[in-house]
DNA sequence: CCGCAAAGTGGACATTGTCAACACCGGAGG
DNA sequence: CCTCCGGTGTTGACAATGTCCACTTTGCGG
């Protein structure tokens, strides 16, 4: 099993992806060069043409890791909502437990916007590599333990809870992902690489506060 | 007089920036390229270093050309908003007046919301451009005759128009041009360069009205 | 045991950004 | 009028990159 390291290399098209999600951490996806994951992986250049028809292509992938990780982040923030929740959850009334269903179905879609701004700020870099347009088609994830992290269905889905649980009127869903996604990423967008750059701190909660509570409300 | 007046070219400078719009509009920044610009302006390379100190120089000035560009469109939007409405502009009640003011903030906030959009999805070369992160400082404009066209100026102003015909709450005003930027501009983006690119035309206008509702709902 | 296709290598080429040295030109000062 | 001078543009060079090509090596399947 163990390849001979002088020849082949155990399986490069991992270490390929694993070398461009490390430059495009720093440096975007202006970074993920051939040359350069190449020779981070002990190989040299054109060795990745045997795995990936381009660098187009190579840095699909890795936007497709960096997309991923963000989803990953949502489902995280979301899931620690619920744990946050269940904590003071005791005997009460039934309307009242559906009182709290409604909070808390709110209280996770704020988290996974807060999430999809924070990992915006603080991986700029992935956050510019999964939008640079390159990821490739909607990606049907794996069916067994892989992380099916597409962000735009954990949106999704939050939303149908949202409607599920009588918080937003049924025909308030059709295209409510649109509104949600778009002043979340909107936000991200102009924080990152838009003239919002450079925002001070204070003012970036500001605004993202502003934005969530407006998407809550325009529900 | 060493004004930037004709020396060997013309006046050179704008010549390249000029250039650096055209291949921008079909190629976006990436098709900004020093020595694509100089050779279209009939120069040869390295002419571009006595009027930008690098590449980025110049497309900072490309991108700032573009951001001016959808500035216009909003602008051109809105008055066209004014005009239509004044048509039907004949004698009414005193509160039929400001009811009807209401209503023409609110159809002129959709109107460069719209733009907006329209502007990303019919130049999406000048769209990237404009926000590909090499804009200058914040740009004070010339308070003059000159097009004061920043997008975000416009947006705020028409804000404050809301506020002041009482559309709107004062108290909703601080951050409110980071809800309304952020989605509309994000949907843009997701349409542009996103995951949301090449979504059917139907779809689209539907994606626009959801945000452009969902923004007026969440002011 | 052998050959063959997959995996990796080395070299080459065009393109690009950038630097340095040089050439041109038109006006300022004599 | 002539002469210098700095702003403008040119030529040449260099390193880095994406990509094509021919070649080599490896290990698996017959």
């Amino acid at each position: 099993m163990a390849m001979s390291r002088a020849y082949h290399h155990g399986n490069l098209r991992e270490a390929l992806v694993a070398g461009g999600v490390d430059l495009a951490r720093t440096g975007g996806p202006a970074a993920v060069v051939l040359r350069a994951v190449s020779r981070q992986a002990g190989v040299s250049h054109n060795a990745a043409y045997r795995h990936f028809a381009n660098r187009e292509d190579l840095l699909a992938a890795v936007a497709g890791r960096c997309m991923e990780q963000l989803g990953r982040l949502m489902i995280s923030r979301s899931g620690a909502v619920d744990l946050a929740d269940q904590g003071q959850a005791d005997e009460v009334q039934a309307d009242e437990v559906q009182a709290d269903e409604v909070r808390a179905a709110w209280a996770r879609l704020s988290a996974i916007g807060e999430a999809y701004v924070d990992f915006a700020i603080a991986e700029p870099g992935w956050f510019r590599t999964a939008f640079c347009g390159a990821v490739a088609p909607p990606r049907k994830e794996a069916v067994g333990g892989g992380p099916g992290a597409d962000p735009f269905a954990i949106l999704s889905s939050h939303l149908d809870d949202l409607v599920r649980c009588g918080a937003v009127p049924a025909g308030r869903r059709p295209g409510a992902e649109y509104a949600a996604w778009s002043a979340v990423h909107g936000l991200s967008d102009l924080l990152v690489e838009g003239p919002l750059r450079g925002l001070p701190d204070a003012e970036v909660r500001v605004a993202l506060s502003a934005v969530l509570s407006a998407v809550a409300r325009g529900l």
